[in-house]
RNA sequence: GGGCCGGUAGCUCAGUUGGUUAGAGCAGGGGACUCAUAAUCCCUUUGUCGCGGGUUCGAGUCCUGCCCGGCCUACCA
């Protein structure tokens, strides 16, 4: 029961480049790959477009702290994104950023659309800028005291203490979060888009019936609908990480959830022009189905201002939005502090992703519940199902016909691979629908059937008997038909199970309907293990790893460690930190200890002192050094400093050079050099 | 306060348009097998289907009130 190939684009949330991809994240990036890999299993041309979702004041506030340009923060946090993906077999068709010039030319087109239709007003908006860098705070990034409890270090929006709201204009000596000085408060001008224009519109196409499920319609009919939109402010004025407002002279700046998510389309039109297809018919085209999965957290954007602004610019809208609950894990949000905020990479470390991948899938359902994570369901889960009922199938059979592989034309087998083949209809329309966890249980009552069969035809015995060869290899390709068929059904859940299986048995998976026709007369390859159980340490291990890394991370970056003492940002800001190095890199440069023994002028240098330095013993270098303006040389002499010792000499004017002083400053009189405290001495090695 | 979702065996859940004695897996108990990754197979215990009303010949399934849990939201997007 094929049907007509498909045109579907999918695509899932733009993960935020201000964070590591976590295990919740992965929640959303194994339904949607499933979903892909289950359609393209199918025959149908599918396409998982996405990309960085780069933009916005946290990410300026990041890559300042890092001490790198935004371009570079963000350049390093889609590296470790698509590292994480490829990690747990996430297998997208292109991988973009926001921050791409095809992003800023359809933004701009869709802006034009509202610029053209009259749907864009401009007004004043009262804020808070920061001091120093005059960028405009959001709430969050104000801290103060609650106007109404008084409780001390709450943010701008809400109280964590008392719960009240109340806007970052109302806090009780406020200070930002960037530059730890109080707010200056102004008004600016912002732009918004009007899109109570498009009211009666979104109400039919949220209603529909079609395109959301039930619980989401419901949520914006009450929450949105009932009422006049109000308008959506779109812009945020300089400074901001983002893409010019066109004609506001640099002033002014698309709020980030503008372009994210043109970020798709721009995905797209990449991928279009890498592989020679032809844009409009992926998002000008009635052909194509468009389907995003997302979280409930940002259904409203995808619900509301996105079917808006495609509809305004003459774009396909989605024909379907899918949005997944959030992830618990033991019940409880992700924790710190619990180890139980865990990162893809942390999790990549201990165990295989297939495993969290055939969980997800065991649990996700077409709502909105949030999923779960038992570590013990886990652990169990994983064993018992699809190591002890879908692995062991093979384990317990293929030996028997290493040597002879499958039989010539398949055996009768009392329907059973009949039945599994009918199963799969059932089985496709669970995937279809998002149902994975009723895709699994089906598939399960397969390796329900399949195990019960091989104890009864028993081949062990079989095998003692030589004039029962035959029986032996037909009962054995009938077991390894049945796993294999099972294998096809998960083959959206567990690639990598399928590579290993199509090996196995010298013949690839490719479509879904190879579950319909068993396979005969193919060699079998020697049986190598397919899944190891998972080992409950390894779990152990993960959430202790978590652990050191959260309380790290806390030691590091503790909300305001260190800001008593009112330390500008401007240094990091002015040079950048370099690139990472390595210890063996650090090694190379042979630091020490010295004694200037002796300090002169050098008459026709404007900038240089001659120092001679002492090593201890008869150790001595001469240097050259560029301090004159900040230091006398008799106030030097006795001192100890910190030298390069193995730098390469030099020969300049003046005579050789053979290493430097360390010291640090702004240039000109304020030059500081580095000494030791008392205690270290001349000739040893600072490391 | 409002909205949504859920409350079925110790645990995780399934129960399709209301229809006979309410099911599965795991865990527990007993047995079998020994090919397999202490896997597998057979047998087996356990339920006031959150509580109270109502509709119906018949309700886990529909209506209603309440209780409990989760998520969202509280004039913010």
């Amino acid at each position: 029961m094929t049907e007509a190939p498909r045109k579907i684009l999918v695509t899932a949330a733009l993960p935020y480049a201000n964070g590591h991809i976590h295990i919740g994240h992965m929640v959303e990036h194994v339904q949607t790959d499933i979903w892909v890999r289950f359609q393209k299993l199918r025959g149908h041309q599918c396409v998982f477009v996405w990309a960085d979702d780069t933009h916005g004041s946290a990410i300026m506030k990041s890559a300042r702290k890092a001490g790198i340009s935004e371009e570079t923060f963000i350049q390093g946090m889609s590296d470790a994104h698509e590292k994480d993906f490829a990690g747990f077999g996430i297998e997208y068709d292109h991988y973009s950023s926001t921050h791409s010039e095809t992003n800023r030319q359809l933004s701009t087109e869709i802006w034009s659309a509202f610029q053209e239709k009259d749907l864009v007003a401009v007004r004043k908006v009262a804020e808070l800028f920061d001091a120093d860098t005059g960028e405009s705070l959001p709430d969050r990034f104000v801290k103060g005291r609650c106007p109404k409890c008084d409780a001390a270090d709450q943010y701008g929006d809400n109280c964590d203490k008392c719960g009240a709201t109340y806007s970052a204009t109302d806090l009780v000596d406020p200070i930002s979060t960037i530059s730890e000085k109080p707010p200056v408060s102004g008004e600016t001008d912002h732009y918004f888009l009007q899109i109570e224009q498009l009211h009666d519109f979104l109400e039919e196409w949220t209603q529909s019936g079609q395109h959301l499920q039930d619980e989401v319609a419901n949520y914006l009919k009450g929450h949105f609908l009932g009422e006049p939109l109000r308008d959506w402010d779109v812009s945020r004025p300089k400074p901001y990480f983002g893409f010019e407002i066109p004609g506001t002279a640099g002033e002014h700046f698309w709020y980030v959830w503008f372009d994210a998510p043109i970020g798709y389309i721009a995905s797209t039109k990449e991928w279009c022009e890498k592989n020679g297809e032809d844009f409009d018919s992926w998002w000008r085209s009635e052909e194509t189905e468009i389907h995003h999965f997302l979280g409930k957290d940002i259904q409203y954007f995808h619900c509301l201002f996105w079917p808006a602004m495609l509809k305004t610019a003459g774009f396909n809208l989605p024909t379907r939005v899918h949005i997944h609950g959030f992830l618990t894990v033991g019940g409880e949000k992700m924790s710190k502090t619990k180890g139980t905020f865990i990162k893809a990479s942390t999790y990549l470390n201990h165990l295989q992703p297939e495993y969290l991948r055939y969980y997800y899938a065991a649990k996700l359902g077409p709502k909105l519940d949030d999923l779960d994570l038992n570590l013990e369901d886990f652990v169990t889960k994983v064993n018992a199902e699809l190591v002890g009922k879908v692995v062991n199938l093979a384990s317990r059979s293929a030996k028997f016909v290493q040597q002879t592989g499958l039989s010539a034309s398949y055996p009768d087998d009392d329907g059973l691979f009949a039945q599994g083949a009918e199963q799969g209809d059932k089985i496709a329309a669970a995937y279809e629908n998002c149902d994975y966890a009723r895709a699994i249980r089906l598939i399960l009552e397969l390796a329900d059937r399949a195990n019960p069969f091989v104890e009864n035809a028993a081949p062990w015995n079989l095998r003692k008997d030589e004039s029962k060869a035959q029986e032996l290899q037909d009962v054995c390709t009938i077991a390894m038909n049945l796993f294999r068929q099972i294998v096809i059904y998960l083959t959206p859940v567990l690639p990598t199970l399928t590579e290993q299986v199509a090996e196995l048995m010298n013949d690839p998976i490719l479509h879904w309907d190879q579950s319909k026709t068993p396979l005969t007369g193919t060699p079998i390859n020697k049986f190598k293990h397919l899944a190891k159980r998972i080992d409950e340490k390894d779990v152990t291990k993960m959430i202790e790893e978590s652990k050191t890394e959260a309380a790290e991370e806390a030691a590091t970056e503790g909300p305001l460690v260190g800001h008593e003492y009112g330390d500008s940002e401007q240094p990091m800001l002015d040079k950048p930190l370099t690139e990472e190095c390595t210890i063996e890199d650090f090694v190379k440069v042979d630091l020490r200890i010295a004694r200037v023994v002796a300090a002169e002028h050098v008459p026709e240098a404007r900038k240089l002192l001659k120092l001679t330095l002492s090593l201890g013993g008869e150790h001595r270098r001469q240097v050259f050094a560029g301090i004159k303006a900040a230091y006398e040389p008799e106030s030097l002499v006795g001192r100890k400093v910190v030298m390069v010792a193995n730098l390469k000499p030099r020969k300049m004017k003046f005579g050789l050079s053979e290493g430097m002083v360390c010291a640090a400053g702004a240039g000109g009189e304020e030059i500081f050099l580095l000494s030791p405290d008392d205690g270290a001495l001349p000739g040893q090695r600072v490391t």
